[in-house]
DNA sequence: ACTGGCACTCGCTACAGTCGAGTGCCAGGA
DNA sequence: TCCTGGCACTCGACTGTAGCGAGTGCCAGT
């Protein structure tokens, strides 16, 4: 069954002023607002057409057209253009990252600005612990049996840990640990460790066998299993745009998905490449997350990602914009993070 | 102008009947569900001078009363019985915190379990820095000209931050730069630092004074001007429990003053006791927040508070539970942090 | 000082009627 | 074959009316 130029140049139409009015779409006000070359009751027989195939419905007989999930993402993959940034959208994007003094800055300085520049929810994935490598291992004495372990990765994320250690340990045995793991691990990525650190207890002497041991499993947790990956949220105060009509009347479950870290994660943090990912409406597995749409990328020097970032908003949302604010701040968060 | 007792007890009456139901209650349900041992004519009477004295209202002509901020207030104050936590709850607390791993880890538990326990939105503030001592600083080479500085505060929180050093500098002179700030800045209170670091530059030996000075300004920043108050927030999908009625019909005030760190920090983090504080509507000073009450408390060892905790709700809100469990939480966080 | 009784208020619900945006279909024309 | 104007139809939104009932305020009686 296929779908002429105008079929589809009507769907572009409705979704778009759909888009921008939130309200259904009837073939007179197509006609009037587009330049389709025809009248509206060609289009109103191109609108059934759409209908059938299931890219526009009805939500009640004598009302217009509403894009369905399918229609969405027809328009997503082949009726979008490009939109370019404003130059006032680039300049803020750099006067708001500029200045940044650490990590933590800079991550919560990218989502409030997504959630600004888009007007919606906003997820930024802190630097995967995962594609980082040990930068410095630092052991802090806190009394004579326990030590603070600090790992500070080559991406600015430091995490920290309390290690209780089995005996009394002298300073002088601190210095020693401490200069055995930064040797070992120092440079290697987090996910090649476990070996280095069953290396460090087997060739330890028998004094720091002890210490040793007890501080290896603090440390496979801290740096492998744990794993740690944060996230940060924004723009949450977005869903309440255009009352209600969104989201059916009921912000309960997507408030709920937003604070299930696990879940964005999965939403946004499987971005293994910096392409841009759209899932709308239904296509989204998470059930809470079924009457919106996502827009999310992953960020970082190259291709590479070390994390990634999205947003989230209703299935009503103005793609093309969306979706070149989201690529825009991924890769000047890309740049920022490449020079440290 | 006098309540006498009973009037007293029916304000506490429709207090409760109206938290439970949500709808205004009316004389004849009143005397029903309380043993108030006289007759619906008679509660109206009271009622009529409860609602003139400004203690209840009547939403329309025929309906029942609701209490107003004011009625509330005085139900906190005076007539609210402490509600003693149920067994249940007590054991939910301690399995809750029990095996929590460091500071993020026990905030973020402790603001899950606020919010399940209270059914509200949960917030809680890390240990204030400026309550802090220096427990140890860190300085890491990332190049040749900068350095990484850890700050760890005797409270668990770690701090980190970029210093751009005016040049380049010898691995030697950053392990005496260590030495130096350590031996000098170490156990006290961050907001005494000021001088020390001052002093730390005047000593400082013309090898090092370039780099001291920049190192200084840094610390001063990190240790005592930015202060960087940290919050975690958790529970706001339950501002969507019980409909639209509370927060008459609009979410976003509340989510708009949620997301506002510095709102949020002026509401709990103000305390310098472990006393709980509640504000019901309008005697909170966010305009955002007028349709809110908030309970909130101190946490710390012993009674001077490490930070605040504390719940966001519907005025309309179960003040002794809430009360209550806001209390046996922060008295439990205290413990867990002293133990550190 | 409390109570029973009574008239009154007013929001809620149901129902009927009107309006109009929008549709589907069909016959006629390029 | 495809497009167009015309027309009958559908159905939600809105309006106005009426009855119901929960709840009140007031008053006279105990």
């Amino acid at each position: 069954m296929g779908l002429d130029d105008r079929k589809l140049a009507v769907l572009r139409a409705i979704v778009e002023d759909y888009v921008a009015t939130q309200e259904p779409v009837g073939s007179k006000a197509l006609v009037e607002r587009h330049q389709l070359g025809v009248s509206p009751a060609t289009v109103r027989n191109d609108m059934a057409v759409l209908e059938e195939e299931g890219y526009i419905r009805q939500p009640h007989t004598s009302a217009g057209r509403v894009p369905t999930d399918r229609g969405y993402r027809l328009f997503v993959d082949r009726l979008s253009r490009v939109k370019p940034l404003s130059p006032a959208e680039r300049r803020a994007i750099e006067r708001f990252l500029v200045g940044a003094v650490d990590l933590d800055d800079v991550v919560h300085r990218t989502v409030r600005l997504l959630a600004q520049l888009t007007r919606q929810v906003a997820v930024v994935q802190y630097p995967s612990l995962a594609r980082s490598k040990v930068r410095h291992l630092e052991l802090v004495p806190i009394s004579t049996t326990r030590l603070m372990v600090v790992m500070i990765a080559d991406t600015g994320r430091v995490e920290q840990r309390l290690v209780e250690l089995p005996g009394p340990i002298p300073a002088e045995d601190v210095t020693d640990l401490r200069r055995l793991v930064n040797e070992k691990l120092v440079g290697s990525p987090l996910t090649d460790t476990p070996p280095l650190v069953q290396a460090l207890v087997d060739e330890a002497t028998p004094q720091l066998r002890g210490a040793m041991t007890t501080l290896s499993t603090v440390l496979l947790e801290t740096l492998v299993e744990r794993h740690e990956e944060r996230i940060a949220l924004a723009g949450t105060a977005n869903l309440t745009r255009g009352g209600l009509l969104d989201f059916q009347g009921s912000l309960r479950p997507i408030l709920e998905a937003l604070e299930e870290e696990v879940v964005m994660l999965k939403l946004i943090g499987e971005a293994e490449s910096t392409t841009t990912r759209v899932l709308i409406g239904d296509e989204n597995e998470i059930d809470n997350l079924r009457a919106a749409s996502v827009v999310s990328t992953g960020y970082g020097p190259g291709a590479t990602a070390l994390g990634g970032l999205g947003v989230l908003g209703p299935t009503r949302m103005d793609y093309p914009g969306t979706i070149a604010t989201v690529r825009a701040v991924a890769r000047y968060v890309g740049e920022l993070l490449a020079q440290n």
